[in-house]
DNA sequence: GAAATCGTTTACCATTTGGTAAAAAGTGGT
DNA sequence: ACCACTTTTTACCAAATGGTAAACGATTTC
């Protein structure tokens, strides 16, 4: 069978793990829980591999199982910064649909997602009831939460930021090069650098 | 009658322009907008006035008619930094409903607003089926708005930041003090002033 | 195992930004 | 018009950060 996009028929405990993430913003029944899993497909990703180019279309929602993918931009000095990162048990999706992606995505690592084309996604509501509210739940809080770490970096000094980056994501520091964390800070990896050898 | 919140019916202008800006994420008949209407209330604050404090439950949904408002809080430092500002014909809405507000909410000018409880607000699904979608659109997008903006704050240089806030916000330049600017775009106001001399 | 590559650290100096303080400009009240 | 008060600008110096480049370390490739 030809499957030009490397993608496959999500196994059991993968399923599950999306499933869990999914029950804690509402109650699904095993047959809306089977519904989502005849949707779902499963994409690995190798690291560096570009999931996502600029200037192309993206209407997928993606759940990371394992592996880490950084959304990332050209800024106006034309350094590539990194918007944000999202690792395992986290889903994304582009507020954006119907706009050419101004970001790409990256593999940071060795990736292997579960992948819904936005379609798919949407008609769940058509036989789930309370699709659309999980949905919006699900993604709006997302949201608030990389608003509000956004926003302590635009407000702490480059130490805070660097050390509140350690809090939040305990688990990437080593997985992630120097040099994404720092753009993804505002600073330069010299900086980053500098401050990694002050505090440790 | 008794009236301790300053709170009065909406007058027919003024509601003209809410609707207006609903009806950018979804259509409304005539018999929707006046349950819409009926739920409204008109709240005055005067400049410097706190509209919500810091530590309290705040679940109201804000429509700004006329003013600024600024969300704040305090960062590591004890330095008071502006979150964000709200200015006319924006909605504004508590994502955490059911916790204290880290944040405060004050008025920068005089401000006109129209205001819905939360459960009035929520309540309009009931009778207008769509409600729940329109109230989604216009949230998210009005959280992507405030990521993208964010975001640029972090990766761009100071005076860039400047640059691209008088861009985004042309008419609140003028009418907001220098200093909430300042941290807002995360600087001190000194280097604001500065920075306000060398593009002038 | 040597060479090449990549990521990180260090060094140097220029530039930007922060902190403190004082002066100047603007605002409101009497 | 004057005073008190707030906001903004300016100045000075200290501290943090950026830019360029080189050195170092780890990993990969042949």
């Amino acid at each position: 069978m030809v499957n030009p996009y490397n993608q496959t028929i999500v196994n059991f405990a993968s399923m599950k793990e999306l499933i869990d993430y999914i029950l804690q913003f509402g109650n699904l029944n095993k047959q809306q829980i089977t519904l989502i899993t005849g949707k779902a497909t499963e994409k690995e990703l190798r690291k560096d591999d570009y999931f996502v180019e600029a200037g192309k279309l993206f209407d997928q929602v993606v759940f990371v199982l394992d592996g880490i993918l950084r959304i990332c931009y050209y800024n106006n000095q034309g350094d590539e910064i990194t918007k944000y990162f999202v690792d395992e048990s986290h889903l994304f999706a582009n507020p954006y649909k119907n706009e050419p992606m101004t970001e790409y995505i990256q593999a940071v690592t060795d990736c292997k997602l579960i992948v819904f084309s936005q379609q798919d996604w949407d008609e769940l509501s058509n036989t789930i009831v309370s699709w659309n509210d999980i949905a919006n739940k699900i993604f709006q809080k997302a949201l608030v939460e990389k608003l509000d770490r956004r926003s302590s970096l635009v407000s702490e000094d480059a130490t805070t930021r660097y050390l509140t980056f350690l809090e939040k994501f305990p688990t990437l520091v080593n997985r992630v090069p120097l040099s994404y964390i720092a753009s993804y800070l505002g600073i330069t990896q010299q900086s980053l650098s500098r401050i990694r050898k002050k505090v440790r």
